[in-house]
Formats: C-alpha cells, structure tokens, sequence
DNA sequence: ACGTGCGGGACGGCCCGTTGAT
DNA sequence: ATCAACGGGCCGTCCCGCACGT
C-alpha cells in the first residue's frame, strides 16, 4: 500500500507532467505546478528537493505512460508484422490526441534539454534507447521468425521508423496539420508490408 | 550601405539567434542577449520592442541561414538525384558541426513554441512550409525530366524525406551520437537511388 | 486574534500610507516600501497582488485614521455648534502636525488620481462622500435641534465647510505659512458662530 | 520676432504642459513629451538641460495662461464687485472645460509638489502668491472707493475666496460632478453681494 | 511525519532620464 | 541637431527555506 507521502508524490508527478510536456522546462514555474496539485506553497518541498527533481518524475512518469500504451496494443499482435502496425496504428492523430497533453515526451524532452539541462537530457536519451531497443527487439523476433528478410539492418530499421514517427510528430504539431503524420504513418504500413515482409 | 542602426540590429540577431536556438524561448533572458552583444541594458530596445521581437528575427535569420546553406549546396548539382544528395551530405555530422549553434532551428524552434508561444510557433510553421515546398520542388523536377519514377509521390516523398532527417537529428542529439544520424543518412541515400530512381 | 498574515498586510499598510501620501502614488516606489517596511520582495507579493492593490488600501487607512481622529473629538461634542468647531480645532496646524505624514489624504489622493489612476480615484470619490454626509448630518441635526437657523442649505453649507478646509491645507501647505490654514479657520468658526446659529 | 530656438521652446512648452498639469510631475515622461511635440530626442535637450527645467517651464506657461484669462474677463469690469463675478463666473463648469487640460495647475502642481519637488513647490507658491495678491488688490480697490465695507479683512476675504474655488475643483473633479464646483460659486456670489457689499 | 504559509532575495523583462558621437 | 547607446531603476515573478501546526 501506499503511504500518504508517496501518494502526495504521485499526485504532483501526474499533474505536473502534462505541464512540464506542454510548456518545457523553463518556462515550467513552480506556480503552475501548486495550482495544478492545489498543494501549498511549502507542500512540494516536503516531497521533492526542487524543480529539477519533479521535472525528472515527471518526464519519466510521462514516458512511462506512453511506454504502457504502447506496449499494451503490442502485447494484443501475435506477430512482429502486427506489433509494428499496431505501433503505426497507435500514432494516428497522435497530435490531435496524445497520450498525455503536449505531445511525445520523448520529443518535447529532448529537444528542450539537449543543449542546456543535463539531468533531464540524461533521461531523455536512456528513455530513447530504451525505445529503440523495444523496436529493435520486435523487428529483431520478425526476422528470426521468417516474417521479415533475413537481410534487414535491424538497427537501422528501428532507427528509420521511429525518425519518421517523431519527424512527423513535430510537422504535424507545428502546423496543425495532424494529416501530415498520419500521411507518413501510411507510408511506413506499406514500408513495412511491401519491404520488410518476405 | 546598412545605417548604423541597421548593422546593430542585423548584430544583435546574430548574436541572439545562437542563444534562443541553443535555449530556447523561455530560457533566454535579456541579460544573455546583452551580454552577447556587449551592448547596454537600454541599448537594445531601441533597435526591438522587446524579447518577443527579437526572438522573431534570431528564428527567421537562422532558418535564412539554413536555407542559403543548403541552397548553395544545391545550386552546384544539375540533377535532381544530386540535389537531394548533397542535402544528405549537408546534414552529415550536423549535430557536431550543425550551421548554427544548437542545432536544426526548425527543429528546435516548432518543439519550443508549438503550445506556448503562437507568434514563434507561426514562423515555424511558414519555414517548415517553405522547407518542405523546396523538397517537393526538387523531386518533382526530378519526376518531370525523367530522373525519378513517374509513379512517386511528391508531397510524401518530400515530407518522408525531411521527417527522417529532423527525427534523426533529434536522436543524434540527445543520445550524442551524431552516427544515428549519418546511418539514417546514408539509408535515405539508397532511398534515392533505389527507390526513386527510375 | 489577528493571524500573521493580517499582522504583516496591516504592518505593510501602515509604512506604506505615509508615503503614498507624501510622495503621490506614481513617484512612490515598491522600493520605498521595502525600506518602510524592511520586507523583501516575496514578503509584500505574499500579501498584496501589486502595487495598485498596496495604494488602495493605503488610502483607506489613511482616510479611516482621519475619519477616527475627527469622529473621537467630534463625539465628545454634545451640541452641533460644538462638533462643527471641534472640527476646526481638529485641523488647527494641520499643515505643521497632520494626523499622518503628507497631509490631508483626500486632497492629496483626489489631485493625485482624478486624471490618470480610476481604481484611487474611484475611493476618494466615495471617502468625499462620507465625508461631506457626515459633516451634513452635523448640521442637520443642528438645525433639527434648533440651534442653527431653519433656513440653511445643510447640504451647501457643509461642501462649503469643506471647501474652505481643502484649500486653506492645500494654500498653508505650499507657501510653508500654516497661519493661512488657521485664519481660514478662524473665519469659519466666526461663520459658524455669527451666521449659522440662531 | 522669435528665433527658431525660441519656437521650439515654446512648443515643447505649450505641448508638455497640459501632460504635467493632468499627470503630475512624476507619471508625465520624456517620451510622453517626445510623442507630443514631435521632436526627438536630441531636440528636446537643445532647449532644455532635463525634465525639471521642462516641468516648471510648463508650469509657469500654465499658471501664466491661466492668469490671462482671468485677467482678461477682469479688465471688462470697472468695479469690484463685477470683477469678482467676473471671476466666480470664469470658474463656472471649470472641471468640464477648464482653461488648461487637468484643471487648475496651481492646485495639481501645488499637491503633487508640496512635499517632493522643491523647485515646483517654490513655483507654485509664488504663484499663489500672485494670484492672492491679485484678489487683495481688487477687494482692497473696492473698500477704497466705498464699493465694499470699511470693516473687511481684505487679506481674509482673498483668502477665503480661493481656497472655496480650489477645494470646489478639487471636490467636483474628483467626484465627477461639476455642479459641486458651481454650486459653491453660487454662494460667493451670494457672499460677495450680501456680505461685502455696503 | 506531513503539510501549511510566511518570508527571502535574486532575477525576470522593460522603461527611465540622460549623454556622446557623428 | 540627430539618434544610437547608456546604466540604473521600475514592478513583478522566480525558486526556495523555515517555523509552525497537526
């Protein structure tokens, strides 16, 4: 069970990670946060040390779920054919509605902390190797099983899609024109159909 | 000739522009600005309204500057296949050596302002617009003088191209590996010769 | 029991009205009130939202602290006669030992913010008001009692009361010659005395 | 006739003055007076050495307005009495359309500088100064050729005399009711025939 | 242990009145 | 005589301790 504590922490990571999505590090005040979790100004501080400590549970809280959802659609395909689609699938109109508000984590994270926030860039890219590595595994089990060539570069295979996925992300948002992604996610259904199958 | 009020101005944009695109909106003060450009607290407003203006003018100069470097490198090849290979090659290692510090500014810019910061997040928008119409323009010409399959689609094929680019350019960075993105490169150089070519 | 926050706003209150009133609302600074005080900057916005807010109040109690003086020599006047010159007492010197810093707030506030700051303006207007209906009430009641003559405009008289007040403390004041105040006086009292009694 | 200098003294003036006088010393700023006149920047402290020097020029540019106007209603009058009407009439809806925009200068300048801006406060005294010797004069005028009373205190009676029309201004600008400022008017009126007259 | 709320002080962007170089 | 530049000051927000109740 949860203590008291721990619970006030995941309510003020759960609430202050759409913020910190939405807005990015700098431009995240603790204000915004004590409104969001309706906690008193002194209250944060009894469960975290600082700003930079929420906006890592937050990012990772964030991640997290968006590693829950897609991992739970996966886990319904059989096959590696079918994870990849099911990950296409889960994309579409990412921008009009994403797992959680601001968009992808990974996205928004990165490109906010490379240059100037170690600690969060730091996180930023285990949560993207860990991605990749999710995506290499599925590709890696579709070759092994005869359901894609032999010949893939998997590696680069993991690389490729999810460049498109998150290039697309970033199109799509910045001219609110979710078509955008979901023209490339197409793309790569049919990538996937036509070049990786056998 | 430029007024001395025009060179200051043109200064201050040069200087800023790195911090903004390394920065971002919010994480840039005032005092950065200043002390870049070694100008007084009172000097710069009388070259820009404020913060906000100037953040304009860094994002338009450094994506110009992108757009000159890239057009230059285009303007030496005939071909359409040349063309979309030397901005593989123009995007080689950009991450080490990226045209302006911090990386792709449209890139970084959409991430920064797409849900806080509407007049950045307008430019933005009219750059990737202007980014991609350029793509498109190449492959069509490609399409057209019998270099590429008539069969392509242009607009996605543009849009596939730079997504992969700018995804790429985000993983590179933040997992500093700038080899993520010469390999995602030199996929989408085979792209284009096996894939687009007739 | 007045908590620690009504301590302080009262506490900021009270430094802040005597220089609002000496100085005027626009050439008083936030940094005045933090010397007045000896607050930091997180300890004034704790309890005000601005400096608009500080100034309203301000007002107030500087106009209360008046309206108490008054109210206290008043009530120890039996008789209308008797209230209306307790009054003229009250403002005896006024120019030399005012009841706070600055003067009278109601002149100073009124030509301070009749042009340029509503949200001041607006409460002295109302202060005027319960000023001039108390000084009305005075002289009703003498008439009512039959001590003054039944013919009096009440409402006239009392503006006229005031009137003369104003602007022999506004006269006194910046010619440094406080007997210009307590002449005017004087001359009132003779008015009370020879022209509104019986 | 006037040098160039001189007109553009002049107009820096007559432009400043109204902004000073509706206000104050401290909220009116040199860009205000720049977008008034005109003129930039440099232009302004050709003729001036700073905002002080500005500040009393308007000043006395005001009060001297106000002093022509009132002197040119009196000099139709051949009496005394008919040069006091003369004046209570000038007075009349004076917070509607007073003769200079903000109102009486001599009371502004006299509140905003009494306690902060000596060399505005030594301004306006003298000019109070004038003004009351210009009352006195008249009354005086009035004793001696038997218009008024012998017994009239004639420094008293100038006195009460314009602290009634300052408080009046004061108390109908404030309130937004000119008809406060009349209706005491009316009662000088009504003083001067019923109680200085023989 | 948990949370409250007052207060601290540095810094945020911006505007002030003014001066020098041209 | 113009205009670019100065530098200190403006009000307000920032993130954060600390002393206290509970």
């Amino acid at each position: 069970m949860l203590t008291k504590a721990a619970k006030t922490k995941q309510h003020i990571i759960e609430m202050a990670a759409p913020i910190f999505n939405t807005k990015g590090y700098a431009a995240t005040s603790m204000a915004d946060i004590l409104q969001a979790t309706g906690l008193a100004k002194g209250g944060i501080y009894g469960s975290f040390a600082g700003k930079d400590e929420i906006a890592v549970h937050a990012f990772e809280y964030a991640f997290e779920s968006l590693v829950n959802a897609l991992r739970s659609k996966i886990k319904q395909q059989p096959t590696a054919t079918g994870k990849l689609l099911a990950i296409l699938k889960f994309y579409h109109n990412y921008t009009i509605k994403p797992h959680i508000e601001g968009g992808c984590p990974l996205l928004n994270t990165s490109v906010d902390a490379d240059d100037n926030i170690p600690f969060l860039k730091q996180r930023a890219a285990a949560a993207l190797q860990l991605m990749l590595g999710s995506l290499r595994n599925i590709i890696k089990k579709g070759v092994e099983n005869g359901e894609f060539k032999k010949t893939l570069d998997v590696k680069k295979e993991a690389a490729f899609f999810f460049a498109v996925i998150e290039g697309g992300i970033m199109m799509a948002k910045v001219s609110d024109q979710p078509a955008r992604l979901n023209s490339l996610l197409t793309g790569l259904k049919q990538h996937v159909v036509n070049n990786l199958k056998k």
